[in-house]
DNA sequence: CTGTTAGCGCATTCAA
DNA sequence: TTGAATGCGCTAACAG
């Protein structure tokens, strides 16, 4: 019978090294890798392993001088949100790969919920941060601040942080996406995007503008709306759209969701007897399941937030191989594409 | 100008204690919470642990006996289905509440990638476990070789492991959408649902078939397809369904994805020109975003994955204060609405 | 190939 | 109210 674990502590080197009759540091050394001892001997270590259900521990592991944590801080807006669930997945899969953990935590927005979780991060050594910024005062992020740990900003940038960032070619999608309505013919075009402080907002903002601008077209401040962060409040913003005198006949939505809660509004309508034809178009920034499917046409800026996750994860394990550690501060830039609502 | 942190490397307890010109032990003491330390050496204290940006080592403290690691190791099976980032969110949020943070690993539904994935949380000294199980063998699980780290399981439930359980009322849900359907006139429903292994594919198909059985209905082979993990997959076995001679009038899919795949089948369908009325009405176990705004009609078997994220995390905590660390195991089943297509 | 010594950062215990 | 000694689990450096 094997005796697992008799306390409820876990077992230590030194039990191990009992039950194999060796000393701590063959078990040491048998876990590294087995250089340096014999292989009768490493098939006693081991099978004391098992038979005690030991576990390496990694805390105590990583106290000592160049031994890393094995772990990445990452703090999330919204991990409900499912684009930054698959953001999510895409950091710990790369992560995964070159055998870190995640840490996580979910900031909803908050800057001081973030400032307590880098700080907590930072406690517990781990070897780098991936951050999507919840927007407001950097000063807590400068590198000085955070111990040299490496950052990678994701999504958003903050201004005056010079550091590795991933975003989205936020600006060049807002753009493409509104240049297809307005070539569709669509002159009176609603907006619905984020606060201001958020960065995406900003920079899908200018996209929409820019589109506009080239055709001469002054954004009507009664068609643009930047103040939802959630669905609920989405919904409301569209209602105000629709309830103008001289409504848009299209909608450029800068998230995914802004999208969902203006589909909601629609969905609203067209129960309530609306024709399809009296609704707008509508261009999603950020896809969604089923926009095919949807009783308006919806074109989708689409990106893949796994990518993006990946590609964050990427940057920053990079900085932890040592050669360049502190360089330059690099941008990614994701390319997004656009597809019509008819395509799957 | 404030000097932190030299030399790339996090300052310890020690360069607080000299730069404040007090001994380690009242650094440790004063951000324990300041008894015994005199108020003007506690601001030194404090002034100093700001000037250096100082982090208390949470692995070195964990190391101290009594000391708890303040990580719950969280093991998910697919952070990128929206179900599971809002589980994770729900995890998360509970247990920032009581002060610890997630470890957060993707098992993708691969046993052996859940246990390395609990072995490595083990070792970083987790102080308990979220898991949704993989599937398969559960000897890895038993609480022996746990190290009697509390666990706790959410959504499914692991065969010969008597632990604490987070669940969906599975069979009752599946029932009553069952029901809806017959209620409704039709006879010939179709099953999308989960590979068998998977514990909720097999309670959700039970409480299909008990509806079927009490109107003296037997299950048709043809109309069950139970080997779907994806979208695509299930989008095929829908097909496979309404290419039948005698396709099903209604589709009870068990899961999100199946109703994704499923939905995805039908819009394709109404492109290439079928009627709505030839397309069959869906029930679908999980709630997804805009189901409203579908072109067939869509029930929905609902609940917040979120709360059942939760309730599992208040389980979990609720074995670490101590007193029930050991009680026998609790099964919490939560709720589910059905919910007509038709609200919102 | 194997073992001993020492110390990583922290907090408990004991002494002052 | 403060500090010194000690050891948590582990492994680099050295000795054998």
């Amino acid at each position: 019978m094997s005796e697992v674990s008799q306390g409820g502590r876990q077992p230590t080197i030194r039990e191990v090294a009992a039950h194999a009759g060796v000393s701590p540091m063959t078990v040491s050394r048998t876990l590294a890798g087995g250089v340096n001892v014999r292989p009768d001997v490493q098939q006693r270590v081991l099978a004391a392993v098992r038979e005690l259900g030991y576990h390496r521990n990694e805390n105590a592991r990583s106290l000592r001088p160049g031994q890393a944590s094995g772990l990445i801080g990452v703090a999330i807006t919204n991990l409900g949100n499912p684009y930054y669930g698959n953001f999510a997945l895409g950091v710990e899969e790369v992560a995964a790969e070159y055998g870190r953990r995640i840490v996580l935590g979910n900031t909803g927005e908050d800057p001081a919920r973030e400032r307590q979780l880098i700080a907590d991060f930072i406690g517990r050594q781990v070897e780098g941060l991936v951050l999507v910024p919840s927007g407001g005062a950097s000063d807590h992020l400068q590198p000085e601040r955070l111990g040299d740990i490496p950052i990678v900003l994701a999504s958003r940038r903050v201004y005056g942080l010079d550091v590795d960032a991933v975003l989205l070619d936020d600006v060049g999608g807002a753009y493409r996406g509104t240049r297809a309505l307005l070539d569709a013919g669509h002159t009176r075009i609603g907006f619905l995007g984020n606060v201001r402080s958020v960065f995406t907002g900003q920079r899908r903002y200018e996209g929409f503008a820019r589109a506009l601008a080239e055709r001469g077209i002054e954004p009507d401040p009664d068609l643009v709306q930047r103040e939802q962060q959630d669905v609920e409040s989405a919904r409301d913003a569209m209602r105000r759209l629709l309830d103008l005198d001289d409504a848009p006949t299209a909608v450029f939505s800068s998230n995914n969701r802004n999208t969902v809660g203006a589909l909601k509004e629609i969905g609203r309508r067209l129960k309530a007897g609306a024709d399809v034809s009296e609704l707008p178009a509508i261009v999603s920034f950020d896809n969604f399941e089923l926009a095919e499917l949807m009783p308006v046409p919806v074109a989708v800026i689409d990106h893949d937030a796994r990518q993006l996750g990946r590609e964050a994860a990427r940057l920053l394990l990079s900085r932890l191989g040592g050669v360049d550690r502190r360089g330059p501060a690099r941008l990614v830039e994701m390319p997004v594409t656009l597809a019509p609502s008819s395509t799957d």
